[in-house]
DNA sequence: AACAGTTGCGCG
DNA sequence: AAAGCGCGCAACTGTT
């Protein structure tokens, strides 16, 4: 498709040597290899240019308003690192349609060259780095009027400051590593999978770059209340607010020590231990089972603190302004391919603290989420035809038990995890052996899967990212527990990280699955997402910037849930295209598929789960 | 004073 | 005390 002439990619990077660090260039690459000579980029320009080719011939040109075509003629952007180059265009008010992230794909495509197959090595070290951090912020102008986008925000946020990493951003190294990474994929690939992967996880750096920029509405009132009803009026800095000082006298006089410190685990597991309870750790799971006066006060004491230091006063303040939460997202963060966060703990978000979630007036939260996605995932990937019925209905649990493989929706769910995660003892491992009798070809995989890992092997997820390879102490352990002269304690030793290894490589096919599954799933999203009609400026929303003010916009992302800021009018349109793209998502990864992903989905001023 | 390591708990 | 995976973060402890 597209026109002859038009490139395929184009390739963005630093243009000059020593002293010239803010020249860029750009080299077009066609469908048959061919380049363009390196286009010079002006300082400063790279958003402009980059907006003129996402506008397509005949198109209004220039994108303030994120309209972007979609890809009928822009080149996919070939470029270093997303987080290092796109929330500088967004703030500019361009969005992009594709890209490939090469940092991202080297990362996936490192671990799968050491399966052998004889193809070329991605060897360039250089490209392991982590990724470069940048906020998003506003604008900045430097002395000469320029805007200083790269200039990080030291003290609004500390954990964003981190030094750049050493990812090469040469416009010459660029190609050089994109030519390595198509010549590999182009020698492993039979399935086109890989490819699949490749812009599924540089799709998900964009959408990351995005839902930053863009911010999840936040009601800071609602976030005071919450924490005002829980923990009583916001005291001075330093100071314990009333709930807890309260009961922290409760539990001291209960324990019968007007001393005890209740923030130091050493020292209340002293205290407890003193008074009669005879705790090992002062775990809330192990402080539960014991009978105690003081042990109510304590858990709550333990809540409150938590919802302080983790969700307090001074997090608002830190990670909420303007009615925007701005967390900082990790793309492909986990070895398995989940995100990981930054700052802002954006995927440890309180169920507590849902209601703070809350759309702009005229606006309203799409929230779904996809009902046992992993287990799905599970089926689909072992072609298990009897967990793919059982998932039939909208909670696979549920079917578990209809179809009598367990008593109650409990004992699924116990059981599920268990398989997945490997458990063999207590009532998940009592409960495994029933799912390996119902689903053969599902727990053979899991199974199989672990059996690799645990004999040192690499095992890889659907669309094929691979597990990293046992480390040298891992290995050396195991060579040792074979020694002729090996002691009990090494054969043991090596048994149990051996198991500990199964378990990992057991849940890294369908956690990382899962994941692959996911990014499909906003990938798609976000396209239909940006086709919207923008609404006026006087039904924009506050605070979202120039991209999002008009039109639905992903605003939270966390797994297997995403929620989206829409205007009131489109909300039905948006649940359509949020279904539509699960069902995308399904078929992108594993074509017919008797599996189906049913979404829990809801409309609402406020994000409130359950 | 700055650092790494541990504990405990929030999320999926 | 999580039996059983993957994370991030704050606070405390013990070192340097």
């Amino acid at each position: 498709m597209g026109e002859p002439r038009a490139p395929r990619w184009c390739v963005i990077g630093r243009a000059g040597g020593e002293g010239d660090e803010d020249r860029l260039g750009a080299v077009d690459v066609f469908a048959d290899g061919r380049r363009s000579a390196e286009i010079p980029i002006p300082e400063g320009g790279l958003a402009e240019f980059i907006a003129a080719r996402e506008t397509g011939p005949g198109e209004e040109r220039g994108t303030a308003d994120g309209r972007a075509a979609a890809g009928s003629h822009a080149p996919r952007w070939v470029w270093h690192d997303t987080a290092a180059r796109y929330p500088a265009l967004l703030a500019e008010g361009v969005r992009v349609g594709r890209c490939h992230d090469l940092r991202l794909c080297h990362q996936i495509l490192r671990f799968l060259s050491l399966v052998p197959h004889g193809a070329d090595r991605l060897d360039d070290e250089r490209w392991n780095a982590p990724p470069e951090i940048v906020e998003a912020g506003e604008p900045q102008h430097g002395d000469d009027g320029a805007p200083a986008l790269f200039e990080l925000e030291t003290e609004a946020s500390p954990r964003a400051a981190a030094e750049p990493r050493g990812v090469p951003d040469t416009l010459a190294d660029a190609l050089l590593e994109f030519d390595r990474q198509r010549s590999l994929v182009g020698a492993l690939e039979q399935s086109g999978r890989l490819a699949l992967l490749l812009a599924a996880e540089s799709a998900g750096a964009l959408v990351a770059a995005e839902l930053t920029a863009a911010g999840v509405p936040w009601d800071e009132l609602e976030h005071d209340r919450i924490l005002t009803e829980a923990l009583g009026s916001r005291p001075p800095t330093g100071a314990k607010p009333s709930e807890m000082l309260a009961l922290g006298e409760e539990v001291r006089r209960e324990l019968g020590d007007s001393g005890a410190n209740l923030d130091s685990p050493p020292k209340l597991l002293r205290a407890l231990r003193a008074a009669g309870i005879e705790a090992t750790s002062t775990s809330r799971w192990e402080l539960a089972e014991y009978e105690h006066p003081a042990i109510a006060p304590l858990l709550r004491y333990k809540k409150l603190a938590r919802l302080l230091s983790a969700n307090g006063w001074a997090w608002l303040e830190e990670w909420v302004s303007g009615g925007r939460y701005r967390p900082v997202y990790i793309p492909g963060g986990v070895v398995t391919g989940r995100w990981a966060s930054s700052g802002g703990g954006a995927l440890q978000i309180p169920r507590q603290l849902r209601p703070a979630l809350r759309a702009d007036p005229g606006w309203v939260l799409v929230s779904a989420d996809v009902s046992q996605l992993e287990p799905r995932v599970l089926a689909a990937m072992s072609g298990d035809r009897a967990m793919a019925a059982a998932g039939r209905g909208s909670d696979l649990y549920a079917g578990l038990v209809e179809r009598g493989v367990v008593e109650t929706r409990q004992e699924a769910k116990i059981a599920m995890l268990g398989a997945m995660y490997g458990s063999t003892t207590g009532e998940s491992g009592r409960l495994v052996p029933r799912l390996r009798r119902a689903f053969p070809a599902a727990m053979g995989l899991v199974d199989a899967a672990a059996s690799t890992g645990e004999q040192g092997g690499v095992v890889s997820t659907w669309l094929g990212r691979c597990s990293p390879p046992p480390g040298r102490e891992w290995r050396e352990i195991q060579a040792a527990a074979t020694l002729p002269g090996a002691s009990r304690r090494d054969e043991e030793l090596a048994r149990r990280i051996a198991r500990e290894r199964g378990r990992f490589t057991r849940n890294f096919v369908v956690q990382g699955t899962a994941a692959e599954w996911a990014l499909a799933w906003m990938a798609e999203l976000r396209g239909r997402l940006a086709a919207f009609e923008p609404v006026s400026a006087a039904s924009a929303a506050g605070a979202s910037g120039p991209l999002f003010a008009r039109r639905p916009h992903l605003a939270f992302f966390l797994h297997d849930e995403v929620i989206v800021h829409a205007p009131q009018r489109y909300a039905e349109e948006v649940e359509a295209a949020v279904r539509a793209s699960a069902e995308a998502a399904g078929r992108t990864l594993f074509g017919e598929s008797p599996v189906d992903f049913p979404l829990d989905l809801r409309s609402a001023e406020r994000a409130t789960k359950d």
